[in-house]
DNA sequence: ACTTATTTTAAACATTTGTTTAAATTCCAT
DNA sequence: ATGGAATTTAAACAAATGTTTAAAATAAGT
Protein backbone atom coordinates (compact mmCIF):
# COMPACT_ATOMS: atom_id res chain seq x y z
CA UNK A 1 0.00 0.00 0.00
CA UNK A 2 1.06 3.60 -0.37
CA UNK A 3 1.82 6.12 2.05
CA UNK A 4 -1.08 8.33 3.86
CA UNK A 5 -1.67 9.80 0.51
CA UNK A 6 -0.57 8.46 -2.48
CA UNK A 7 2.64 10.06 -3.43
CA UNK A 8 1.46 10.02 -7.23
CA UNK A 9 -1.42 11.91 -6.21
CA UNK A 10 0.40 14.63 -4.43
CA UNK A 11 3.06 15.21 -7.25
CA UNK A 12 -0.23 15.62 -9.31
CA UNK A 13 -1.93 18.16 -6.93
CA UNK A 14 0.99 19.81 -6.44
CA UNK A 15 1.93 20.15 -10.27
CA UNK A 16 -1.63 21.46 -10.82
CA UNK A 17 -0.99 24.55 -8.29
CA UNK A 18 2.27 25.11 -9.85
CA UNK A 19 1.35 24.68 -13.61
CA UNK A 20 -1.95 26.57 -13.08
CA UNK A 21 -0.02 29.74 -11.66
CA UNK A 22 2.77 29.73 -13.31
CA UNK A 23 2.71 27.78 -17.22
CA UNK A 24 4.17 24.83 -18.55
CA UNK A 25 7.54 26.88 -19.40
CA UNK A 26 7.19 29.17 -16.35
CA UNK A 27 8.18 26.89 -14.17
CA UNK A 28 11.05 24.02 -13.11
CA UNK A 29 9.93 20.19 -12.28
CA UNK A 30 12.45 21.41 -9.13
CA UNK A 31 9.77 23.53 -7.60
CA UNK A 32 7.00 21.51 -7.93
CA UNK A 33 9.36 18.15 -7.00
CA UNK A 34 10.13 20.54 -3.75
CA UNK A 35 6.81 21.67 -3.37
CA UNK A 36 5.85 18.34 -2.82
CA UNK A 37 8.42 17.66 -0.55
CA UNK A 38 10.20 14.96 -3.00
CA UNK A 39 13.06 14.43 -5.32
CA UNK A 40 12.97 15.79 -9.23
CA UNK A 41 13.55 12.03 -10.27
CA UNK A 42 10.84 10.79 -8.95
CA UNK A 43 8.41 13.04 -10.82
CA UNK A 44 10.08 11.17 -14.21
CA UNK A 45 9.62 7.83 -11.94
CA UNK A 46 5.79 8.05 -12.08
CA UNK A 47 5.54 10.48 -15.03
CA UNK A 48 7.69 10.17 -17.47
CA UNK A 49 8.53 13.88 -18.38
CA UNK A 50 7.24 17.10 -17.74
CA UNK A 51 5.19 17.08 -20.67
CA UNK A 52 3.31 14.10 -19.93
CA UNK A 53 2.86 15.63 -16.34
CA UNK A 54 1.38 18.78 -18.00
CA UNK A 55 -0.57 17.05 -20.53
CA UNK A 56 -2.53 15.05 -17.69
CA UNK A 57 -2.94 18.34 -15.75
CA UNK A 58 -4.39 19.90 -18.46
CA UNK A 59 -6.69 17.16 -19.89
CA UNK A 60 -7.50 16.72 -16.35
CA UNK A 61 -8.71 20.54 -16.05
CA UNK A 62 -10.81 20.10 -19.15
CA UNK A 63 -12.29 17.25 -18.20
CA UNK A 64 -13.16 18.41 -15.37
CA UNK A 65 -14.58 21.48 -16.96
CA UNK A 66 -16.60 19.68 -19.14
CA UNK A 67 -18.14 17.20 -16.94
CA UNK A 68 -19.15 20.72 -14.62
CA UNK A 69 -21.41 21.30 -18.02
CA UNK A 70 -22.33 17.87 -18.20
CA UNK A 71 -24.01 17.59 -14.96
CA UNK A 72 -25.69 20.47 -15.58
CA UNK A 73 -27.17 19.38 -18.96
CA UNK A 74 -28.23 16.05 -17.53
CA UNK A 75 -30.73 17.34 -15.12
CA UNK A 76 -34.31 17.22 -15.93
CA UNK A 77 -34.91 21.21 -16.46
CA UNK A 78 -36.02 23.60 -19.01
CA UNK A 79 -33.16 25.15 -21.36
CA UNK A 80 -33.84 28.70 -19.07
CA UNK A 81 -33.48 26.95 -16.11
CA UNK A 82 -30.46 24.94 -17.75
CA UNK A 83 -28.76 28.24 -18.55
CA UNK A 84 -29.36 30.20 -15.06
CA UNK A 85 -28.28 27.26 -13.48
CA UNK A 86 -24.91 26.65 -15.83
CA UNK A 87 -24.14 30.09 -15.13
CA UNK A 88 -24.43 30.01 -11.65
CA UNK A 89 -22.66 27.41 -11.66
CA UNK A 90 -19.90 28.21 -13.66
CA UNK A 91 -19.07 31.80 -11.71
CA UNK A 92 -18.97 30.17 -8.66
CA UNK A 93 -16.75 27.18 -9.11
CA UNK A 94 -14.47 29.99 -11.09
CA UNK A 95 -15.11 31.55 -8.08
CA UNK A 96 -12.67 28.93 -6.53
CA UNK A 97 -10.47 28.32 -9.49
CA UNK A 98 -10.10 31.62 -10.91
CA UNK A 99 -6.90 30.76 -12.09
CA UNK A 100 -8.44 27.50 -14.93
CA UNK A 101 -9.86 29.08 -17.81
CA UNK A 102 -6.44 30.99 -18.52
CA UNK A 103 -4.45 28.13 -17.90
CA UNK A 104 -6.49 26.26 -20.12
CA UNK A 105 -6.56 28.41 -22.96
CA UNK A 106 -2.88 29.31 -22.65
CA UNK A 107 -1.45 25.71 -22.08
CA UNK A 108 -3.87 24.61 -25.61
CA UNK A 109 -1.87 27.24 -27.26
CA UNK A 110 1.52 26.49 -25.80
CA UNK A 111 1.36 22.41 -26.41
CA UNK A 112 1.91 22.49 -30.04
CA UNK A 113 3.62 19.12 -30.11
CA UNK A 114 0.98 16.03 -29.45
CA UNK A 115 -1.77 18.09 -29.64
CA UNK A 116 -4.23 16.63 -26.80
CA UNK A 117 -7.26 14.61 -28.99
CA UNK A 118 -10.45 16.98 -27.45
CA UNK A 119 -12.81 15.04 -29.89
CA UNK A 120 -14.18 12.89 -26.43
CA UNK A 121 -15.36 15.53 -24.97
CA UNK A 122 -18.24 16.53 -27.85
CA UNK A 123 -19.45 12.86 -27.20
CA UNK A 124 -20.04 13.58 -23.94
CA UNK A 125 -21.47 16.83 -24.18
CA UNK A 126 -23.79 14.63 -27.06
CA UNK A 127 -24.48 12.14 -24.26
CA UNK A 128 -26.90 14.23 -22.30
CA UNK A 129 -29.60 15.48 -25.15
CA UNK A 130 -28.77 19.24 -24.71
CA UNK A 131 -28.08 19.34 -28.88
CA UNK A 132 -31.65 18.18 -29.17
CA UNK A 133 -33.24 19.98 -26.16
CA UNK A 134 -31.90 23.01 -28.19
CA UNK A 135 -33.06 22.09 -31.91
CA UNK A 136 -36.30 21.24 -30.33
CA UNK A 137 -36.71 24.67 -28.35
CA UNK A 138 -35.44 26.50 -31.64
CA UNK A 139 -38.26 24.16 -33.81
CA UNK A 140 -40.71 25.31 -31.12
CA UNK A 141 -39.46 28.99 -31.61
CA UNK A 142 -38.97 29.01 -27.95
CA UNK A 143 -34.93 29.62 -28.57
CA UNK A 144 -33.53 31.81 -30.94
CA UNK A 145 -32.19 30.33 -33.90
CA UNK A 146 -28.03 30.47 -32.79
CA UNK A 147 -25.55 27.86 -34.42
CA UNK A 148 -24.82 25.78 -31.09
CA UNK A 149 -21.00 26.40 -31.47
CA UNK A 150 -22.12 30.04 -31.31
CA UNK A 151 -24.14 29.44 -28.29
CA UNK A 152 -21.12 27.89 -26.90
CA UNK A 153 -19.25 30.93 -27.19
CA UNK A 154 -21.84 33.07 -25.88
CA UNK A 155 -21.35 31.27 -22.33
CA UNK A 156 -17.93 30.70 -22.19
CA UNK A 157 -17.00 34.17 -22.92
CA UNK A 158 -19.43 35.41 -20.62
CA UNK A 159 -18.42 33.11 -18.05
CA UNK A 160 -14.93 32.69 -18.23
CA UNK A 161 -13.27 36.28 -19.83
CA UNK A 162 -14.48 37.70 -16.32
CA UNK A 163 -12.51 35.86 -14.20
CA UNK A 164 -9.15 35.76 -16.72
CA UNK A 165 -9.35 39.63 -17.02
CA UNK A 166 -9.01 40.00 -13.66
CA UNK A 167 -5.81 41.45 -13.82
CA UNK A 168 -6.32 44.05 -16.84
CA UNK A 169 -9.92 45.30 -15.10
CA UNK A 170 -8.44 45.62 -11.91
CA UNK A 171 -5.17 47.15 -13.46
CA UNK A 172 -7.03 49.76 -15.78
CA UNK A 173 -9.86 50.68 -13.24
CA UNK A 174 -7.80 50.71 -10.16
CA UNK A 175 -10.25 48.45 -7.79
CA UNK A 176 -9.45 46.24 -5.09
CA UNK A 177 -9.78 42.66 -5.06
CA UNK A 178 -12.88 42.85 -2.44
CA UNK A 179 -14.57 45.64 -5.66
CA UNK A 180 -13.38 43.39 -8.07
CA UNK A 181 -15.72 40.56 -6.61
CA UNK A 182 -18.55 42.74 -6.17
CA UNK A 183 -18.25 43.17 -10.10
CA UNK A 184 -18.10 39.85 -10.29
CA UNK A 185 -21.33 38.95 -8.47
CA UNK A 186 -23.31 41.88 -10.29
CA UNK A 187 -22.15 40.73 -13.53
CA UNK A 188 -23.20 37.03 -13.17
CA UNK A 189 -26.61 38.51 -12.83
CA UNK A 190 -26.10 40.70 -15.60
CA UNK A 191 -25.33 37.94 -17.86
CA UNK A 192 -28.33 35.96 -16.67
CA UNK A 193 -30.18 38.11 -17.91
CA UNK A 194 -28.26 38.96 -20.75
CA UNK A 195 -27.98 35.55 -22.57
CA UNK A 196 -31.77 34.58 -21.17
CA UNK A 197 -33.31 37.60 -22.93
CA UNK A 198 -31.52 37.14 -26.23
CA UNK A 199 -31.95 33.34 -26.28
CA UNK A 200 -35.75 33.15 -25.07
CA UNK A 201 -36.51 36.06 -26.23
CA UNK A 202 -40.34 35.18 -25.18
CA UNK A 203 -39.83 33.85 -21.93
CA UNK A 204 -40.90 36.18 -18.95
CA UNK A 205 -37.47 37.30 -18.63
CA UNK A 206 -36.92 37.64 -14.76
CA UNK A 207 -37.18 34.32 -12.84
CA UNK B 1 22.02 57.46 -38.68
CA UNK B 2 20.90 53.78 -39.10
CA UNK B 3 20.30 51.47 -41.52
CA UNK B 4 17.65 50.55 -43.86
CA UNK B 5 15.31 50.10 -40.92
CA UNK B 6 16.79 50.57 -37.50
CA UNK B 7 18.14 47.39 -35.60
CA UNK B 8 15.87 48.47 -32.49
CA UNK B 9 12.99 48.35 -34.52
CA UNK B 10 13.60 45.08 -36.20
CA UNK B 11 13.83 43.22 -32.55
CA UNK B 12 11.10 44.65 -31.30
CA UNK B 13 9.05 43.37 -33.60
CA UNK B 14 10.64 39.79 -34.27
CA UNK B 15 10.21 39.95 -30.57
CA UNK B 16 6.54 40.57 -30.44
CA UNK B 17 5.91 38.17 -32.96
CA UNK B 18 7.76 35.40 -30.55
CA UNK B 19 6.76 36.89 -27.74
CA UNK B 20 2.92 36.44 -28.76
CA UNK B 21 3.07 32.92 -30.21
CA UNK B 22 5.15 31.33 -26.98
CA UNK B 23 5.32 33.68 -24.32
CA UNK B 24 7.19 34.78 -22.10
CA UNK B 25 9.05 31.93 -20.71
CA UNK B 26 8.76 30.07 -23.63
CA UNK B 27 10.76 31.26 -25.98
CA UNK B 28 14.82 32.48 -25.61
CA UNK B 29 16.44 35.37 -26.28
CA UNK B 30 18.88 33.21 -28.53
CA UNK B 31 15.49 32.18 -30.55
CA UNK B 32 14.82 36.10 -31.24
CA UNK B 33 18.16 37.01 -32.15
CA UNK B 34 18.29 34.34 -34.70
CA UNK B 35 14.99 35.50 -36.24
CA UNK B 36 16.31 38.90 -36.66
CA UNK B 37 19.80 37.76 -37.77
CA UNK B 38 21.76 39.30 -34.92
CA UNK B 39 23.94 38.54 -32.24
CA UNK B 40 22.39 37.45 -28.71
CA UNK B 41 24.26 39.82 -26.44
CA UNK B 42 22.40 42.74 -29.13
CA UNK B 43 19.25 42.26 -27.41
CA UNK B 44 20.72 43.17 -24.22
CA UNK B 45 22.40 46.18 -25.80
CA UNK B 46 19.50 47.90 -26.94
CA UNK B 47 17.41 46.06 -24.23
CA UNK B 48 18.51 45.32 -20.74
CA UNK B 49 17.74 42.20 -20.45
CA UNK B 50 14.40 39.75 -21.56
CA UNK B 51 12.67 40.69 -19.13
CA UNK B 52 12.33 44.50 -20.23
CA UNK B 53 12.03 44.05 -23.54
CA UNK B 54 8.85 41.51 -23.40
CA UNK B 55 7.48 44.51 -20.64
CA UNK B 56 7.76 47.06 -23.41
CA UNK B 57 6.33 44.41 -25.57
CA UNK B 58 3.43 44.11 -23.66
CA UNK B 59 2.73 47.44 -22.81
CA UNK B 60 2.61 48.23 -26.34
CA UNK B 61 0.35 45.45 -26.96
CA UNK B 62 -1.60 46.85 -24.39
CA UNK B 63 -1.61 50.76 -25.24
CA UNK B 64 -2.38 49.72 -28.99
CA UNK B 65 -4.91 48.04 -27.88
CA UNK B 66 -6.46 50.87 -25.58
CA UNK B 67 -5.61 53.17 -28.33
CA UNK B 68 -8.04 51.82 -30.71
CA UNK B 69 -10.47 51.73 -28.13
CA UNK B 70 -10.29 55.49 -27.55
CA UNK B 71 -10.23 56.54 -31.57
CA UNK B 72 -14.06 54.92 -31.27
CA UNK B 73 -14.85 56.52 -28.20
CA UNK B 74 -13.85 59.82 -29.76
CA UNK B 75 -16.04 59.49 -32.73
CA UNK B 76 -19.02 62.08 -32.97
CA UNK B 77 -21.58 59.42 -32.54
CA UNK B 78 -24.32 57.82 -30.76
CA UNK B 79 -23.69 55.32 -27.93
CA UNK B 80 -25.48 52.66 -30.38
CA UNK B 81 -23.34 53.60 -33.40
CA UNK B 82 -20.52 53.72 -31.04
CA UNK B 83 -21.10 49.92 -29.72
CA UNK B 84 -21.25 48.73 -33.54
CA UNK B 85 -18.37 50.28 -34.33
CA UNK B 86 -16.54 49.11 -31.68
CA UNK B 87 -17.55 45.48 -31.74
CA UNK B 88 -16.77 45.42 -35.85
CA UNK B 89 -13.89 47.10 -35.06
CA UNK B 90 -12.88 44.33 -32.09
CA UNK B 91 -13.38 41.66 -34.56
CA UNK B 92 -11.83 43.13 -37.79
CA UNK B 93 -8.44 43.46 -35.10
CA UNK B 94 -8.31 40.83 -33.91
CA UNK B 95 -9.30 38.71 -37.50
CA UNK B 96 -5.83 40.25 -38.04
CA UNK B 97 -4.01 39.72 -34.58
CA UNK B 98 -5.51 37.27 -32.87
CA UNK B 99 -3.02 35.73 -30.26
CA UNK B 100 -3.18 39.43 -28.85
CA UNK B 101 -5.74 39.05 -26.20
CA UNK B 102 -4.72 35.32 -24.83
CA UNK B 103 -1.15 37.15 -25.34
CA UNK B 104 -1.79 40.34 -22.63
CA UNK B 105 -4.15 38.05 -20.39
CA UNK B 106 -1.32 35.63 -19.86
CA UNK B 107 1.10 38.19 -20.14
CA UNK B 108 -0.15 40.22 -17.14
CA UNK B 109 -0.15 37.33 -15.35
CA UNK B 110 3.39 35.85 -15.50
CA UNK B 111 4.70 39.30 -14.93
CA UNK B 112 4.68 39.16 -10.90
CA UNK B 113 7.93 41.15 -11.02
CA UNK B 114 7.72 44.39 -11.53
CA UNK B 115 3.59 44.93 -12.21
CA UNK B 116 3.05 47.62 -15.15
CA UNK B 117 1.43 50.82 -14.41
CA UNK B 118 -1.92 50.73 -15.83
CA UNK B 119 -3.43 53.81 -14.37
CA UNK B 120 -2.47 55.92 -17.61
CA UNK B 121 -5.10 54.19 -19.51
CA UNK B 122 -7.89 54.83 -17.40
CA UNK B 123 -7.22 58.55 -18.11
CA UNK B 124 -6.97 57.92 -21.41
CA UNK B 125 -10.61 56.76 -21.69
CA UNK B 126 -11.38 58.95 -19.85
CA UNK B 127 -10.79 61.71 -22.18
CA UNK B 128 -12.54 60.81 -24.97
CA UNK B 129 -15.63 61.76 -23.01
CA UNK B 130 -17.12 57.97 -22.66
CA UNK B 131 -17.75 58.09 -19.33
CA UNK B 132 -20.21 61.00 -19.24
CA UNK B 133 -21.53 60.01 -22.48
CA UNK B 134 -22.94 57.17 -20.80
CA UNK B 135 -23.78 58.83 -17.82
CA UNK B 136 -25.84 60.95 -19.33
CA UNK B 137 -27.68 58.33 -21.41
CA UNK B 138 -28.39 56.28 -18.61
CA UNK B 139 -29.44 59.81 -16.59
CA UNK B 140 -32.36 59.77 -19.64
CA UNK B 141 -33.46 56.10 -19.05
CA UNK B 142 -31.67 55.39 -22.59
CA UNK B 143 -29.03 53.34 -21.52
CA UNK B 144 -29.11 50.26 -19.21
CA UNK B 145 -27.81 51.36 -15.50
CA UNK B 146 -25.03 49.05 -15.32
CA UNK B 147 -21.54 50.00 -13.82
CA UNK B 148 -19.16 50.77 -16.45
CA UNK B 149 -16.65 48.01 -15.65
CA UNK B 150 -19.27 45.34 -16.09
CA UNK B 151 -19.94 47.52 -19.45
CA UNK B 152 -16.23 47.44 -20.43
CA UNK B 153 -16.46 43.59 -19.13
CA UNK B 154 -19.46 42.60 -21.31
CA UNK B 155 -17.48 43.84 -24.71
CA UNK B 156 -14.45 42.74 -24.48
CA UNK B 157 -15.99 38.94 -22.96
CA UNK B 158 -17.66 38.66 -26.14
CA UNK B 159 -15.37 40.58 -28.69
CA UNK B 160 -11.95 38.81 -27.24
CA UNK B 161 -12.78 35.42 -25.84
CA UNK B 162 -14.25 34.18 -29.02
CA UNK B 163 -10.94 34.46 -30.58
CA UNK B 164 -8.71 33.47 -27.96
CA UNK B 165 -10.58 30.17 -27.46
CA UNK B 166 -10.49 29.21 -30.87
CA UNK B 167 -7.88 26.07 -30.17
CA UNK B 168 -10.78 25.09 -27.72
CA UNK B 169 -13.45 25.28 -29.66
CA UNK B 170 -12.15 23.52 -32.89
CA UNK B 171 -10.58 21.21 -30.72
CA UNK B 172 -14.29 20.17 -29.09
CA UNK B 173 -16.37 20.72 -31.88
CA UNK B 174 -13.93 19.15 -34.47
CA UNK B 175 -14.24 21.91 -36.99
CA UNK B 176 -11.85 23.03 -39.19
CA UNK B 177 -10.19 27.46 -40.05
CA UNK B 178 -12.57 28.04 -42.38
CA UNK B 179 -15.32 27.09 -40.43
CA UNK B 180 -14.29 29.04 -37.40
CA UNK B 181 -13.97 31.94 -39.50
CA UNK B 182 -17.47 31.77 -40.30
CA UNK B 183 -18.68 31.11 -36.85
CA UNK B 184 -16.52 34.20 -36.20
CA UNK B 185 -18.38 36.09 -39.13
CA UNK B 186 -21.65 34.98 -36.96
CA UNK B 187 -20.75 35.37 -33.98
CA UNK B 188 -20.17 39.29 -34.80
CA UNK B 189 -23.42 39.82 -35.95
CA UNK B 190 -24.47 38.21 -32.72
CA UNK B 191 -22.62 39.84 -30.18
CA UNK B 192 -23.65 43.51 -31.59
CA UNK B 193 -27.40 42.65 -31.45
CA UNK B 194 -27.32 41.02 -27.81
CA UNK B 195 -25.18 44.07 -26.60
CA UNK B 196 -27.56 46.58 -28.27
CA UNK B 197 -30.19 44.66 -27.35
CA UNK B 198 -29.32 44.04 -23.67
CA UNK B 199 -27.98 47.88 -23.15
CA UNK B 200 -30.07 50.29 -25.02
CA UNK B 201 -33.71 47.93 -24.20
CA UNK B 202 -35.27 50.85 -26.26
CA UNK B 203 -33.54 51.28 -29.23
CA UNK B 204 -35.17 50.01 -32.48
CA UNK B 205 -33.07 47.39 -32.42
CA UNK B 206 -31.69 46.65 -35.79
CA UNK B 207 -30.02 49.05 -37.51
C1' DA C 1 43.21 60.97 -42.04
C1' DC C 2 42.54 60.31 -37.36
C1' DT C 3 40.08 60.05 -33.34
C1' DT C 4 36.08 59.05 -30.85
C1' DA C 5 31.61 57.12 -30.23
C1' DT C 6 28.29 53.76 -31.71
C1' DT C 7 27.02 49.31 -33.18
C1' DT C 8 27.88 44.39 -33.62
C1' DT C 9 30.07 40.12 -32.77
C1' DA C 10 32.33 35.98 -30.78
C1' DA C 11 33.23 33.83 -26.77
C1' DA C 12 32.86 32.86 -22.19
C1' DC C 13 30.29 32.54 -17.55
C1' DA C 14 27.66 30.92 -14.20
C1' DT C 15 23.15 28.96 -13.51
C1' DT C 16 19.43 26.45 -14.52
C1' DT C 17 16.96 22.72 -16.43
C1' DG C 18 15.04 18.18 -17.88
C1' DT C 19 16.48 13.73 -17.58
C1' DT C 20 19.11 9.57 -16.35
C1' DT C 21 21.91 6.34 -13.64
C1' DA C 22 22.99 3.73 -9.94
C1' DA C 23 22.68 3.11 -5.32
C1' DA C 24 19.91 3.20 -1.09
C1' DT C 25 15.72 2.55 1.32
C1' DT C 26 11.17 0.82 2.12
C1' DC C 27 7.59 -2.47 1.42
C1' DC C 28 5.62 -6.90 1.22
C1' DA C 29 4.94 -11.76 0.36
C1' DT C 30 6.74 -16.00 1.72
C1' DA D 1 13.82 -13.26 8.72
C1' DT D 2 14.73 -12.93 3.82
C1' DG D 3 14.63 -12.07 -0.93
C1' DG D 4 12.74 -9.58 -4.53
C1' DA D 5 10.06 -5.82 -6.05
C1' DA D 6 8.64 -1.07 -5.65
C1' DT D 7 9.83 3.41 -4.12
C1' DT D 8 12.98 7.17 -3.17
C1' DT D 9 17.25 9.55 -3.20
C1' DA D 10 21.77 11.67 -4.33
C1' DA D 11 24.58 12.66 -7.89
C1' DA D 12 25.79 13.40 -12.36
C1' DC D 13 25.03 14.82 -17.43
C1' DA D 14 24.57 17.28 -21.22
C1' DA D 15 22.16 20.88 -23.18
C1' DA D 16 20.19 25.33 -22.84
C1' DT D 17 19.80 29.93 -21.06
C1' DG D 18 20.22 34.94 -19.64
C1' DT D 19 23.82 37.87 -19.26
C1' DT D 20 28.46 39.90 -19.54
C1' DT D 21 33.08 40.96 -21.32
C1' DA D 22 36.26 42.35 -24.40
C1' DA D 23 37.39 42.87 -28.90
C1' DA D 24 36.15 43.97 -33.73
C1' DA D 25 33.67 46.56 -37.18
C1' DT D 26 31.25 50.50 -38.57
C1' DA D 27 29.82 55.24 -38.50
C1' DA D 28 30.52 60.12 -37.41
C1' DG D 29 32.93 64.28 -36.25
C1' DT D 30 36.82 67.12 -36.77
Amino acid sequence: MKKDQSTEQKIKDAARKVFMSKGFSGCTTREIAKSVGINVALLNYYFRSKSKLFELILETALTDFIEGMAEVFHQDLSLEDKTRMLIDREFEFLKKHPELPLFIHAGLNQESESEMDQSPFLGRLRETGIFEQCEQAQAEGKMRKVNMINVTLLFMSNCHFPIMSKKLVCGIYQISDKEHEERMTAHQEIVKEMLINYLFPNSNQHA
